[in-house]
RNA sequence: GGGGGUGUAGCUCAGUGGUUAGAGCGCCGGCCUGUCACGCCGGAGGUCGCGGGUUCAAGUCCCGUCAUCCUCGCCA
């Protein structure tokens, strides 16, 4: 079909161009129909133009209908003019149109932001294509374009070389559920599409690649999160003859670079981001509760058990002496908290494991309000386990947090793994009730020297806290036959506002190590020729001392976009279950295809 | 698999167990020559997610189920 092409686009049309006569094509986004007068907003992926029609023109012109539009622009009149849009200031007279295509009522208000913002998602998606047409969402596709693209080419420039790995490969069941793709020449065999490229990007470092990177998709077959999706894209690199410090420098590097460029290129309206802190793992959690911490603010966790060990308080008193931990957390303001804000805060640490949320306020010692308590030290506490402290003991826990008057402490008593989670969920709850955890802030920061094995209480082994090819510390690995616990790692991940971004090690390249871990974590010999035969022959075969890391393009670009869902940075995303309600995916197939792949299904009980 | 929320017109949402289930936007028709959230008048449009149950009477109460959002487990 031949229509008259774009001459021009709508979003650059300007006072210069008067006396011109243009085509334009695109959109109608919105249409005011005055009967004798007609106007309508042409978009396109530029932006929008305003086009009169000649008078008493009857044209079938719907929100969404396509349309190329040729006429001449001319200058509104002063008292038209629209300065709210850049196009504001002129419009274009028809002289001609087409309707390329009409649209037929629409499943939502494609051109209303204010209404869109509260549109039932499954329909945004289901009808992905419409969605696509904002320009919120064209933003977003820009933003997620351009990341990848400096990505690329800031490795280019580091002597990276980006290589394609395969998508249907062999299963690894040891890390996350696989999706599986039948073998149609051996019936009962399976690919599986990979959690990432880990094995290959070792190989690659075997093969003399020395400098890999990749966009790569991974596929993981575990429950949704709103900052999950079944498929996700993952900056994926690796380098040789590397330590960690050549690795984390590098991808410090690369993101200061790509991520201070997108700021200003897209007008985050975030600061530049600077060096990036580093935390060992065993900071992270003494400090802040979790292995990702939001970097954005302090309020570190404290211990108190020193402090409360002879408490008056019986739970402190009895949870020292018991092994257990008494730690707190400040939360600034806090004195004000009526009580029901406190209980809804104890709910939180009790939907988290712990038991209670001890707690009193420092107050303005002036303030002889019922409650309060004035110590010998000049110092006045209201509330909570007030009455249970003393003078020594409070100075000693004013030290310990930096309360000031006016603040609110808070304690979790209890094991060191309640403690950590309830504590790190308190603080970020805290965090965003002060207003600390700023939308506008990017707090990068490296987490290092992670535990190599985490032991797994249900299955009663040690699991790799990484993947087992994570190397453990060279000095620590006299550890790892009498107590693997202790094992730190040459693993690390890159946080960024209390999300983990990325994470990766420095890996084994000697075979004889290599089957010491899998003999750790209790995969076979069988086994281990059977699923890893491959890569421990490689590593007979000359490989080079490697390491890598890989980050989720998917989070980046909601961090930069403050999007709290990553459907939100996702062309075409899939919902909570894995549903596709665009494609109607998954969805049945042929009794001829279940055939040719010689399967069958299994009745339900 | 567990917990919590939501489901009523095309969209966003109201809706004490009791008349014919409403509003704004959108849609359709009419009027309208400077609109840009155009305006005015009129109209159409409903499997109250689905299936049972209680009741004289259910959008409303109960049971089940489905979808969806958040979350715990899970995510080497």
């Amino acid at each position: 079909m031949s229509f008259s092409q774009r001459t021009i686009f709508c979003g650059e049309l300007r006072a210069d161009h008067v006396g011109q006569t243009v085509t334009i094509n695109g959109w109608a986004h919105k249409v005011r129909d005055l009967g004798g007068l007609l106007f309508v907003d042409v978009r396109d992926r530029t932006g929008l133009a305003q086009v009169i029609f000649p008078e008493n023109t009857k044209a079938e012109i719907r929100s969404e209908t396509v349309l190329s539009v040729t006429g001449t622009v001319r200058m509104r009149d002063e008292k038209n003019r629209n300065a709210s849009q850049p196009t504001g200031d002129v419009e274009i007279a028809v002289s001609s149109f087409e309707i390329l295509n009409q649209s037929a009522t629409l499943p939502f208000p494609v051109s209303d932001e204010k209404q869109m913002e509260k549109v039932n998602e499954e329909l945004r998606v289901k009808h992905r294509y419409l969605d696509l047409r904002r320009p919120v969402m064209q933003k977003k596709l820009k933003l997620r374009a351009a990341s990848v693209k400096k990505i690329r080419n800031y490795l280019d420039d580091q002597g990276f070389t980006e290589v394609e790995t395969p998508i249907i490969t062999k299963s690894t069941p040891e890390g996350a559920r696989d999706y599986l793709v039948p073998y149609r020449l051996e019936p009962g065999e399976f690919y599986a599409l990979p959690q990432s490229p880990q094995q290959y990007k070792q190989l690659l470092m075997v093969g003399g690649v020395e400098r890999y990177y990749q966009i790569a998709k991974c596929f993981r077959d575990e429950s949704q999160r709103a900052d999950r999706q079944p498929e996700f894209t993952q900056l994926d690199l690796e380098m040789s003859f590397v330590r960690q410090e050549d690795i984390l420098g590098l991808i410090e590097g690369m993101t200061k670079s790509v991520v201070n460029e997108l700021i200003s290129e897209f007008d985050l309206g975030f600061e530049p981001i600077g060096d990036f802190p580093y935390l060992t793992h065993a900071e992270s959690m003494r400090l802040y509760g979790n292995d990702k911490p939001d970097l954005r603010f302090g309020l570190e966790i404290f211990d108190a058990g020193s402090v409360v060990a002879e408490s008056e308080f019986g739970v402190f008193a009895s949870t020292v002496a018991g092994g257990g931990f008494v730690r707190g957390i400040r939360y600034p303001g806090g004195a004000e908290l009526s009580r029901k804000q406190i209980t809804e805060l104890e709910d939180l640490v009790k939907q988290n494991g712990a038991k209670g949320l001890a707690n009193f306020a420092l107050v303005d010692p002036a303030m002889d309000a019922e409650g309060t308590r004035l110590l010998e030290s000049g110092k006045r506490i209201k509330g909570g386990i007030s009455k249970f402290l003393n003078a020594s003991e409070v100075d000693a826990l004013i030290e310990l947090s930096g309360a000031e008057v006016g603040d609110l402490l808070l304690f979790v008593a209890d094991s060191w793994s309640v403690s950590c989670e309830a504590l790190s969920r308190l603080r970020l709850r805290i965090g965003t009730e002060t207003g600390l955890r700023d939308p506008k802030k990017l707090a990068f920061g490296f987490v290092v020297d992670f535990p190599l094995v985490e032991w797994n209480e249900d299955e009663q082994r040690w699991d790799p806290s990484h993947h087992p090819f994570t190397s453990p510390k060279a000095e620590d690995i006299g550890h790892m036959s009498t107590d693997p616990g202790r094992v730190r790692a040459d693993c690390y991940d890159i946080v960024c506002n209390g999300y983990e971004w990325g994470s990766g090690s420095i890996r084994i390249h000697s075979p004889e190590l290599q089957a010491q871990i899998f003999d750790l974590i209790g995969v076979s010999k069988e086994a281990q020729q059977d699923r890893f035969g491959h890569i421990l022959e490689a590593f007979q075969l000359g490989a080079p001392p490697h390491g890598g890391i890989a980050t989720g393009i998917d989070r980046l670009v909601m961090l930069l976009l403050g999007e709290e869902n990553i459907r939100e940075v996702i062309a075409f995303p899939k919902m909570g279950n894995g549903y596709d309600p665009l494609m109607d995916a998954p969805s049945a197939v042929d009794e001829a295809q279940w055939t040719e792949m010689g399967l069958m299904l299994k009745p339900k009980k």
